[in-house]
DNA sequence: ATTGAATAATCCGAACTTCGACATACTTCC
DNA sequence: GGAAGTATGTCGAAGTTCGGATTATTCAAT
């Protein structure tokens, strides 16, 4: 593999740089106050994986335990999530979002994608399939 | 403009997400006790903007004046950062690294040059310029 | 069946962080 | 000289994370 210049980074760093601070997530999207970040990455967790334990969550955001356990408990104060004792393991605690709570995460996957949009907006269609496809590289790449 | 289409978005949100959670920046440089990221924030802006003041630092990473104040007493304490009276204007303080700091500085883009090496590893030279680009080009876009 | 180890989750308290209100020192402008 | 404005710091309240104990339940092995 052919090393990439100094001043390749040094751009790439640069772009990453402006890329983080530029697209940011404004969360003030209702009246509803905004959540923390980790309330927000829980949200979505449990909104892709419905019935899962706070377990599955702390590891997927390498947190600890307790950390999650707090978390779920201000989501739950605010009335966007549930805990369930299921039948089979009754140490288990099952959480499900509450109608409230899928509209959440349904309003921040669609920021996200607004995000996309104005990210993507300046390219051209070749352009942005072509950085979709470079990126999607990267990413698939085991190392 | 055309729109990108929502298979376009979801994929590209998916690669973030994984992008974001993969590349992320392995703090235990050596013996000594990682920043939190604020800290690390300051430090790296301090490196880049010598002699800048809290209230630059505070406005540039978004955040209230005293929280500065209370991040760079800990990065005094740990002995990067040296505060100074300048002459011309004695209510302001000069923000400067001492050598320490400037090693730590040092280390931490290191760090990042590395990562950005491990995420164009997969991508062939041309991939990797045109990948550059295209990033170079969104984030250089004013919206 | 019983007991002991393992597992899932939570409670509690310590340490840390952020920030607003207020305070202090200095500068600038009449 | 004095009022108003600016740069920064102090202090205390509120919120967050996490390690160590605790509770409840399941599993495994006798």
């Amino acid at each position: 593999m052919t090393i990439p210049t100094d001043d390749e980074l040094a751009t790439l760093g640069a772009a990453f740089e402006t890329f983080a601070r530029r697209y940011k997530l404004a969360d003030a999207l209702g009246p509803e106050k905004p959540l923390n970040e980790l309330d927000k990455q829980t949200l979505l967790y449990i909104a892709e994986h419905p019935r899962c334990g706070p377990t599955d969550v702390a590891r997927f955001l390498a947190v600890a335990n307790t950390t999650i356990s707090s978390a779920t408990d201000r989501l739950v104060k605010q009335g966007l999530l549930g805990r369930h004792r299921p039948e089979g393991d009754r140490r288990a605690v099952a959480l499900q979002l509450t109608a409230d709570g899928e509209a959440r995460a349904r309003a921040y996957i669609a920021a996200h994608y607004e995000l996309y949009r104005r990210m993507l907006g300046p390219l051209s269609p070749t352009e942005r399939t072509s950085f979709i496809a470079l990126i999607t590289k990267i990413v698939h790449h085991e190392d």
